[in-house]
DNA sequence: TTGTTTGTTGCGTAAAATGATATATAGTTG
DNA sequence: CAACTATATATCATTTTACGCAACAAACAA
């Protein structure tokens, strides 16, 4: 038994839904179909009644989700203990983070951080992802979250904390470029992509990464604009200006979600990949390792 | 975070001693070690003060004592909970179990058993281990303990617990044995061994491995007497009749263990492999499976 | 029927845990 | 003071475990 494994019991005592646990913990649904079976192994009862659509708590499911909601607790409460016991952290911590990431990776880290360190108050700025390094290195800031720079200074650490899949948008309404798009099959290949209108990042990783990818498929797009932030481009694509390229996560929590469309695209882009990024000589720093050590935490296994 | 770990730091907080931990949690020192290191890392503070000489519980580790001791009480009660809700099982189950076996793996097992299972009245019998497979498949008993036989019928299923090597013994008086072993180097050759009057089991699966090992080492042992039972063993070498083997966990146990000692051979005697033995059908019973599940986990990970 | 959703299974791979052995160091003994 | 013992930890190779992906199966919907 351990902590991972009872807090994915539990969200999906909630969600009754593989897939929406997966997507919670971080995890595949097939990895949360095998931990909740480990767990019925251990304690020897099913827990869930569920066929291909229905889950369902048992009787006894109900019952082991007292124990494992008090479980957790309990440990999150002996954490707390041991760190008042060696010191209540408390103080200031300079956290500079991309629009991009800010949405679900950030808020992610500090459901957990602001628990556990309440004292310690956070100096959240937001920018652009170009920015970040610079912003480390010579700003004040403590910590960075953003994308994995192409590059590293020798004096900085990344952490990686989780990826998302660049995808391709089109406007979700009648427009000229839409009309091109149908006209073709659903798979777009490069050379169909080349004779679009592009609506690209100014500068970044993002535009890093698409760059290269245009240049393996050996294609020269048509630029029709370079907009700055990547929920720029979902509007500048929603109002049917262009085809865009952004990061899944800011598709996810984007308020015009349902005004585009992803078009699957062969090959497939690549990921950006979005982490952490600190001056190694900051770590000594407790309230930079206590941020450092709980956003790991909250995107590797252990609590 | 998990059970195991939190059962071996509360088992190292008592002892103090990262090897006795390791035996009793069937891990190795160094195994523990790292355990109490992965803790640590986890609640962010150090549990234990230690050098190469001295364990010691710190402040934190005597709360983080508290929270274990906790966690693990709650963890037998949710399962107990969980397996009354189903039906609180009773009734009898008939368990042979080779003497050698008794002692050490047969006690691990029931201090869980008996306390998960109060309702449950065991018929243990103990026996010559080469009788265990026909008790189990004619006789009437449910269950057996004893060392893996060499061959399977495929109606039975075989789980093993633990290992246990084989040991070269000697008496520790003076005697006509010991003045021959006096003479030679440390580690007996082969060709020595021949030379020594040798008690061995008068059958079961330790006979077997012995002759195994003799025939790789193309040595025909001068054969000194077979007797019944590995404690017997023990006890003739004590006399300073001959030489003898056994496996280690009859010694560990053994009253006359002061009596003799332990002498390294090149190459290495095998290990006895000792485990369960159930017929198949068998399992369906809820009791036997109870047994079977409960000796598993009492020799691997989960509780 | 055909298509979609969704939990499970098989399989190859990646990560974690383990044991054996080596190492370092403190205490003990002669 | 040297040799020796005891013991926690580091290193390395191996084993075990967990995971993601893709294929599959079952249940509903259109």
């Amino acid at each position: 038994m351990n902590l991972k494994e009872l807090q994915t019991f539990i969200h999906l005592s909630q969600s009754l839904h593989f897939g929406h646990t997966g997507d919670a913990m971080h995890l595949s649904a097939s990895a949360v179909s095998r931990s909740i079976m480990r767990l019925e192994e251990q304690v020897g009862v099913a827990l869930f009644e569920r066929d291909n659509r229905r889950v369902q708590l048992t009787a006894a499911g109900r019952e082991f989700l007292r124990y494992a909601e008090q479980a957790v607790v309990n440990w999150q409460s002996v954490l707390q203990r041991l760190h008042i016991q060696g010191e209540a952290l408390q103080g200031e911590l300079g956290v500079f983070c991309s629009v991009t990431a800010s949405y679900s990776v950030l808020s992610n880290i500090l459901e957990v951080f602001r628990q556990r360190y309440p004292a310690i108050e956070l100096k959240l700025h937001t920018g652009d992802q170009a920015d970040a390094i610079e912003r480390i290195v010579e700003g004040g800031e403590d910590l960075g979250i953003t994308a994995k720079p192409k590059q590293l200074s020798s004096r900085l650490l990344y952490q990686e904390l989780t990826r998302s899949p660049l995808r391709l948008l089109v406007p979700n309404i009648p427009c000229a470029v839409n009309e091109q798009i149908a006209a073709v099959a659903e798979v777009l290949s490069p050379e169909v992509l080349a004779s679009l209108p592009f609506i690209l990042p100014e500068r970044g990783v993002a535009r890093t990464l698409i760059e290269q990818w245009f240049r393996q498929q050996q294609i020269k797009p048509s630029v029709y604009a370079q907009v700055s932030g990547h929920e720029a481009i979902v509007s500048t694509v929603a109002l049917g200006l262009g085809i865009g390229v952004v990061p899944e996560l800011v598709l996810a929590t984007s308020f015009l979600r349902e005004r585009v469309r992803v078009i699957p695209v062969e090959p497939a882009l690549p990921s950006m990949e979005v982490g952490m990024i600190v001056l190694q000589q900051r770590l000594s720093n407790p309230l930079v390792k206590a941020f450092w050590d709980c956003a790991r935490s909250s995107y590797s296994s252990v609590n």
